[in-house]
DNA sequence: GTTGCGCCTCTTTTT
DNA sequence: GAGGCGCAAC
């Protein structure tokens, strides 16, 4: 074993070593947090704590298991093993599925993902024919999920006024009912969605104290990860499961917490000395990662905040270079900017791919690097996006795996009762949910019970159905007697899936063939490491875990010495020697979506903050002055966050552009100006959009959209999609080729062809 | 019942 | 630009 205590310095020392009771760390940006909470896990073992009294909480798969790798290094692999070390949702999901039957559910329960609860709101919107204007699935989806966190239930939303005039405000009084169906629909289902397995085990513990004493009486040690991003549903657990031992040890860094939108409460922390006021508390205030420069420009950035834990992040690394500002034309040149300059570093100071991280807003930006890449021959990987369990061939199969395990899953029975085709179509299905919604039965139980079936179906329609019902129970008899991969393999085989996706030898095909291989494969891997942890390696077991992992969790072999790409949410607790944050535009980030609220902007505020202290020798931030924004070209200011850096760390480079800070506000008038000016955006009089287009091939296709030519007159004030706000000031001629001046404000853009314009009015 | 085409909406971030 | 949905034709 190594002298693991010399590695530390003496703050993180202190952590590890204070093992007993309630200590509070607070860990600045690379401050090696992970490192202590590490050893401090190892420190309580190799004290003789049984592995299996010590509750690891983190929020991501992977840093649950590069924490456990670590540790097995330091106290061996059988210790490290025992560990309940995991995200709060594998875990709870695996304590749940040991009690679910106390809640109703079958041991057997399968989860739901995102998109299952939207097909699930969707047609519960429909069903209570709600009009799907204000009912939107993304939307209500966001309320329920919100009202979980806060373990609010059905009951309890109905008489919550405030969130009942919050709904009522947007036209969508009818949540707290769509919530009530949605909780019995899944529940009939034996189903669980994300939120359900932290709601669901706070219900377990507050129902059966049985229950809840056990686990007590085993965690006696609870360390938590990145507790900033706690919401109350987990805090709730967290505290009462450290109720009687009291020896709990959160890790946080006040400044990261970027999870709000998922219930996340900072207050968590903020307030953790309230709730164990006997706490200690250590800061880890020396940044090991990051040049002075980083450092100090982050903390310029943060000090803008207003709620937060005082601290000061120092570091004694070189000074390293100033933060380099990049001025791009548009979305485009900005992709060849870092792509050379990324190709400059590697040729001149010797970096790796490996050492680059392109860090975004919003995953739609990667489109664009991908591409710069790609035509430069770098390799890279991407994070995030379509992840490899969302693609379609992965999710019917998965799809008829849940069905296998669970029949009732309904959602799983509605993506493959008729994939393959088997001649089960909507009309059917309609007859099936009808039955379904009036019985309070499942659509399985419909299809399975004969006389429902000869009541509603032609002779056909039931021979299809038994063939269909006769097909999962074939599956499902298969289950105790053959492997996970057994199962698995005998399903796409005999579902019709294979033959169907084997049909053709178009790319798009071969790949969802290689992609099913994949899964095939993943299910032989999941076999082999359960087996040595000694753990359950059922089929059930396998959709848990697949269920419950993101495409951060699934790093390959080949993923080695490439450019990093993600949003800036997946990068936290990563770390690059050169970080590019690109896209920093008001509207975008901060996102226009938060920018209206103080604690929206203070949020975004953190995130830039993360972004930055990613990087280790050099941070760049980018700002494109024209971006594609849903398929149609518009400008962009640099945003805000640029001017609140303090200049003495950042380093202007390429084209100058004036940046005057008017009130948390940029102005950049003459850039824009000066761009037209300078041809690349032509303002001829009678020009078309397509010499408009950094892209040729984005014509846009749309006539005229405007209300009646009638209304736009000389004076009338409109807003274009690519030119902000103007005044017509004299038309020409007649729709659909009519001529229209207008005076779009600071943009040089005097005349437009109504043929292609899209007018709003204003006003 | 299935397929294909065109129109519409949309985007923040994720376990 | 992309995916989802509705409608029309087969």
């Amino acid at each position: 074993m190594q002298n693991y205590l010399e590695q530390l310095n003496a703050s993180q020392k202190d952590a590890v070593l204070n093992t007993e009771g309630a200590s509070l760390v607070i860990a600045g940006a690379g401050s090696g947090k992970t490192r202590v909470l590490t050893y401090r896990i190892a420190h309580l073992l190799t004290k003789g704590v049984h592995p299996y009294r010590i509750l690891a909480l983190t929020f991501t798969n992977k840093a649950a298991r590069e924490m456990k790798e670590r540790i097995a290094t330091i106290v061996g692999d059988d210790t490290a093993k025992n560990l309940w070390m995991g995200t709060f949702h594998s875990i709870f999901a695996r304590i749940l599925r040991n009690d679910a039957d106390k809640l109703g559910y079958p041991s057997s329960f399968t989860i739901y993902d995102t998109s299952d609860s939207k097909s699930l709101i969707k047609s519960i919107i429909k069903e209570m024919k709600l009009n799907d204007k204000d009912y939107k699935p993304n939307r209500i989806l966001g309320r329920i999920s919100a009202a979980k966190n806060d373990l609010i239930t059905p009951a309890a939303y109905a008489r919550n006024q405030h969130l009942m005039m919050e709904d009522q405000a947007a036209k969508i009084g009818m949540v707290y009912e769509i919530y009530t169906r949605y909780m019995r629909q899944c529940y009939k289902s034996g189903v669980m969605d994300f939120d359900d397995l932290l709601l669901n085990t706070n219900i377990l513990f507050r129902d059966h104290p049985e229950v809840i004493e056990k686990y007590q009486n085993l965690f006696n040690y609870i360390l938590v990860d990145e507790y900033q991003d706690t919401n109350y549903s987990q805090y709730i657990i967290v505290k009462k499961l450290a109720e009687k031992h009291n020896n709990i040890c959160v890790v946080g860094d006040d400044a990261q917490s970027i999870y709000s939108f998922r219930g996340a409460k900072i207050e968590n922390i903020l307030n953790f000395r309230n709730d164990y006021p006997d706490y200690k508390l250590y800061k880890l205030e020396q940044n090991y990662r990051s040049t002075q420069n980083i450092v100090k420009a982050a903390n310029s950035i943060i000090a803008k905040n207003s709620k937060q834990i005082k601290k000061a992040v120092f570091s004694e690394n070189d000074d390293g270079s100033k933060i380099k500002v990049h001025n791009a034309y548009s979305d485009i040149e900005e992709g060849y900017i870092v792509i050379n300059d990324i190709k400059d570093k590697i040729t001149k100071e010797g970096y790796q791919f490996q050492d680059f991280a392109i860090l975004y807003r919003t995953n739609a930006q990667s489109r664009i690097f991908e591409e710069a890449l790609r035509k430069n021959t770098i390799s890279y990987k991407i994070y995030g996006g379509l992840s490899f369990y969302q693609r379609k061939e992965i999710k019917d199969l998965l799809a008829y795996c849940r069905l296998t395990v669970n029949p009732a899953d309904q959602e799983a029975l509605k993506r493959i009762v008729n994939y393959p085709a088997r001649g089960i179509g909507k009309t059917t299905m309609d007859k099936i949910e009808g039955a379904a919604a009036a019985s309070g039965k499942s659509m399985w139980d419909v299809i399975t019970s004969l006389e429902t079936a000869a009541q509603l179906f032609n002779a056909g329609t039931q021979r299809k159905l038994n063939s269909f019902v006769g097909l999962i129970s074939g599956f499902r008899a298969s289950v105790s007697q053959l492997s996970a991969y057994d199962v698995v393999m005998e399903i796409a085989n005999q579902s019709g899936m294979i033959k169907e996706l084997y049909h053709d030898r178009t790319p798009e095909s071969v790949a969802r063939q290689e992609n099913v291989q994949e899964l095939m494969n993943g299910i032989k891997e999941f076999t082999t490491n359960r087996q040595e942890e000694g753990g359950e390696t059922g089929l059930v077991n396998f959709l848990e875990e697949v269920s419950l992992l993101t495409d951060q969790d699934s790093d390959t072999e080949d993923d080695i010495n490439k450019v990093t790409l993600m949003t800036i949410h997946s990068s936290k607790g990563l770390e690059f020697k050169n970080v590019y944050v690109v896209g920093v535009e008001e509207g975008l980030f901060p996102s226009n979506m938060t920018k209206d609220s103080e604690e929206g902007v203070e949020e975004e505020r953190r995130l830039f903050y993360v972004a930055v202290t990613r990087a280790e020798d050099n941070a760049t931030i980018s700002f494109a002055r024209t971006r594609y924004k849903y398929g149609e070209s518009s400008f962009c200011r640099p945003s805000r966050f640029i001017g609140e850096i303090d200049p003495q760390f950042i380093e202007f480079s390429g084209d100058q552009i004036k940046i005057k800070d008017t009130g948390g506000r940029f102005t950049s008038k003459e850039t824009v100006k000066r761009n037209f000016s300078q041809g690349q955006v032509a303002s001829k009089p009678g020009y078309n959009f397509k010499k408009v287009s950094n892209n040729a091939t984005s014509e846009p296709q749309r006539p005229f959209k405007g209300n009646s030519v009638g209304n736009l007159q000389p004076g009338v004030a409109v807003e274009h999609i690519r030119f902000g706000k103007g005044k017509i000031v004299s038309i020409d001629g007649q729709l659909p080729n009519a001529k229209a001046t207008v005076d779009f404000e600071n943009t040089g853009v005097k005349q437009l062809l109504l043929k292609f314009a899209k007018l709003k009015i204003l006003g």
